[in-house]
RNA sequence: GGAGAAUUGGCAGAGUGGUCGAUUGCGGUAGUCUUGAAAACUAUUGUACCGAGAGGUACCGGGGGUUCGAAUCCCUCAUUCUCCGCCA
């Protein structure tokens, strides 16, 4: 969430960022200020409360161990009514705290000042574009059905054991899978990040550090029995290892990378964005997390993306990348740059990274913190991206290569596949 | 899954109803001594919030309760350890 001093001392920047997704937050953040002069007000009050009530019960203490009972009790009647008042006081200060902080949940992130004004995707920038169509014959196949043909993935089957929106993944289909997690995972360990391998699920109180809950409680499966929620990113544990935590020094720099599989329920979408691998309930993603310093989320944020870019070019394929305007741009993020790959069979770009910037927005309620050059703690700065979603890219992949009589594997796989081209009869 | 024990500051470890935000040791920081270092000695050393400031308030695994007063008593949840059972 936004920081209340930010909000204080900079209203007109936080109105102007949060206008930028066609919100008008005036009312919300007014309320905030009156509300927050509100709170110090009780919250003063009730600390002189309690002062007093300390002392008095010092007092009592004494009493009572030099044998003056008499004054003691006399002194302890006076208390009643000094404890009722106190009682209000803590109540009418918590639910002002509670106000406040309802309403702060509810309010997006600030966008910065790049972020294009705008209600939806059409008002997304084209910052960037990369690589030219591959030149298909005529009977370029979509992926579902390459899929079927080589027999990579097999969707029924997914069906049958689970739902709609679970694979198989198959023969080289599986392998071809395997070969881009080593790929991507071995480029982020190139570029200093580490690797971890994480829970699938995760308690509450993750969920609410990353932002997913409680505003997208409904996209997550969640485990009852046990109060758990199957991860939709890894994003979600990766970041959450450095919730509660206070940075000693300011000189850091914090790399994370995973593989995991992503959990999405995504309710209410059809015909043929959700076909073959467009959309799935279950996915694999390599996610890269940063925790910077004020001073260089900045820079993070470039390195992010040209670490996606010289993924995609590796990999051969056709990218442009999107500034999103404030509409298009996620709650918790201040500034999201997609990367779409072409589709040469569907004759679409599909989006297969998101990285963002967060601003101090997950931090604040991580309590991730840092000890600055005054030995003054200060909020770190969270950043993440998809290096890369799996499906999409395969999706791609399958399309953008196929021949008459295979599909060519780019050569950055080839060690990790162990084969060149995939072929029917293997 | 069953039985028992535990959870205190960066770490170790006291504290079982009242001047306890918490003895002490280690570690950290600063200083004295030294040509320098070590040792020794001295001081200092948590976080958050309220307050213009002086200062104050909260925090002893989390939440709730009893009490004038809770690290200390009660309830509840979580975690860790030991033993038993089960298991990749």
């Amino acid at each position: 969430m936004i920081e209340i001093q930010r909000i204080k001392e900079r209203t007109e920047e936080v109105l102007a960022g949060i206008g930028k997704r066609n919100i008008d937050a005036t009312k919300e953040i007014a309320q905030i200020i009156a509300l927050d002069s509100e709170w110090r007000q009780k919250k003063t009050q009730l600390q002189q409360l309690e002062t007093e009530m300390n002392s008095i019960s010092k007092q009592i203490g004494v009493l009572f161990s030099t044998g003056k009972q008499d004054e003691a009790k006399a002194l302890k009647a006076k208390t009643a009514v000094l404890k009722e008042s106190l009682q209000e006081h803590k109540q009418s200060a918590e639910q002002l705290e509670n106000q406040i902080n309802d309403l702060l949940f509810s309010l997006p992130n600030v966008c910065t000042e790049d972020v294009p004004k705008g209600k939806d995707e059409a008002s997304n920038e084209i910052v960037e574009a990369f690589g030219s169509s591959p030149s298909l014959e005529d009977s370029r196949d979509a992926h579902w059905d390459l899929a079927k043909e080589y027999e990579l993935i097999d969707f029924e089957l997914g069906v049958k054991v689970t739902g709609a929106g679970f694979p198989f993944y198959r023969g080289q289909g599986a392998r071809l899978q395997r070969a881009l997690v080593s790929f991507f995972l071995d480029e982020a360990a190139d570029a200093g990040y580490e690797e971890f391998v994480s829970p699938l699920m995760v308690n509450e109180n993750s969920g609410k550090g990353t932002g997913q809950l409680p505003d997208k409680e409904g996209q997550m499966y969640y485990i009852e029995a046990d109060n758990l929620y199957m991860i939709p990113t890894a994003e979600v544990p990766l970041t959450n290892i450095y919730r509660d935590v206070l940075l000693p020094d300011p000189n850091f720099s914090i790399k994370l990378t995973g593989h995991t599989p992503c959990f999405r329920r995504e309710a209410g979408s059809y015909g043929k964005d959700v076909r073959g691998l467009n959309r799935l309930h279950q996915f694999e993603k390599v996610e890269i997390v940063r925790i910077e310093n004020q001073e260089n989320a900045a820079r993070a944020l470039g390195e992010m993306i040209s670490h996606v870019k010289s993924l995609l070019e590796k990999l051969g394929l056709q990218y442009r990348i999107l500034r999103l305007c404030g509409g298009d741009t996620g709650f918790a993020a201040a500034i999201t740059y997609d990367f779409e790959v072409y589709s040469a069979a569907q004759k679409k770009w599909l989006e297969v990274s998101s990285v963002s910037r967060f601003d101090t927005f997950q931090s604040n309620r991580l309590k991730l913190r840092y000890k600055d050059e005054n030995k003054k703690s200060r909020l770190c700065q969270t950043l993440n991206g998809s290096a890369l979603a799996l499906p999409r890219i395969m999706a791609a992949l399958l399309e953008n290569n196929q021949l008459k009589d295979g599909i060519n594997i780019p050569s950055c796989l080839h060690k990790y596949t162990g084969f060149k081209k995939i072929s029917k009869s293997s």
